[in-house]
DNA sequence: TTTT
DNA sequence: TTTT
């Protein structure tokens, strides 16, 4: 997918640290979820705050990152596609699900590991050249 | 919300007219279905496109423009928030739906209505000042 | 301007205190400048880490807020759009400038002030209505 | 540069055609400017458009479509990160310049060209793996 | 220099 | 259900 076609990015905090998984293969798949909080004034003037939390996904790498430096109530910034998916759970009742596959993974606020080994931190991109 | 916190953005194509409601305090309410295409190669090198359909919603001023110019094929931008809202159907089942709540639409692709009455297109805006 | 043709967001930190004007209106007027790290392995493998500096612009309530909460080294996300101006200075010399106009400003990291008077992160949204 | 740090994105149209040059190591290099227009009222009720141009360059692949499929007038999405340079020019002015480095390149409304040979629309993307 |  |  053109990234640009499809892009989600959020802004909040992880609800629990991520649940790692790892397919057949070997790769690395972290799951977690993330909570934005919108607050807004009713219409009678009293202060209301709604959360909405969203499933995020990763692969891989950002799997990885995911594993060593999320931790609980952490806040972080993410971007990635949309996704939707319908499965049929154990009792044969079609669900269906809608998660945030992700391609980017920033974490906020400083402090608390990822700077311990910014390595994740690096694109992989080599020094710019000059036009000839 | 801070829309920064939660966005979507989506470059796709209308599956079908949208379907307009009006509240009982006479909002008009919009809901339409955006494609976005993912085209890539198998690992047998098969070229394969994955299509993934999101369901938009837009209210009020959005919701207007929408019924007046999106038709069927239409090719949009939109960004927006995400929600995920819960309720229970006629038959009692517990159903998920996430949605694109939209904050911004932009028809592509030139020409087939919008042009004709360019009105919506402008900004809330004053003529900018000065500095002092 | 619609925002979805011409949008930018940094997420980085402010070089000092904003600097604030009013117009002759009695509009603020907020100048500041957010840096952004970029962190790369050269050729030869050492680290690099350059920094670009963005000039931005927060009008109205967005430069009050700025004037109120934002610190040197704060953490911010924001977005905007992306203008460039001309202008001759004092010795007559043409001069190019290109700023981030905000729309969006968001403070990261916790804590700090906009905690305390949580006021500017409501939106002006009033309680969804139901469909009719 | 996490991208997810600093990134602009565009939806406009090409003023000229690319221009193209190669890096000593053969790499290509594309230059063009894409106008984004801005349609608003002014305090006494006329509608004004401004247009703003902005410098993108493309490297490498997303530089060979430049030149492959790009025209003037040619509506396009792009995103990419914002970049300030300056050099000192033959007459030994220091200028600024700034331009948005493309990751990613969509072309809008449809046929001219790049469905011809949709194969740069492909994601460097291997068929999704179930977890294990 | 574009486009609607 | 779209589009290329």
């Amino acid at each position: 997918m053109y990234a640009i076609r499809n892009k989600v990015q959020l802004i909040g905090n992880l609800g629990q640290l991520p649940e790692i998984r790892t397919t057949e293969t070997g790769k690395k798949v972290a799951r977690f979820s993330i909570a934005t909080n919108d607050t807004y004034r009713s219409a009678n003037g009293e202060r209301i705050t709604q959360t909405s939390w969203h499933n995020v996904i990763a692969w891989g790498k950002l799997a990885e990152i995911s594993e060593k430096y999320l931790t609980k109530g952490r806040e972080v910034a993410v971007s990635g596609k949309l996704v939707h998916r319908n499965y049929t759970d154990k009792n044969g009742v079609k669900r269906y699900v809608t998660e945030v596959v992700l391609n980017e993974l920033l974490m906020l606020g400083g402090g608390k590991g990822q700077n311990e080994n910014p390595d994740w931190q690096e694109e992989e991109q080599v020094e710019p050249e000059a036009e000839g």
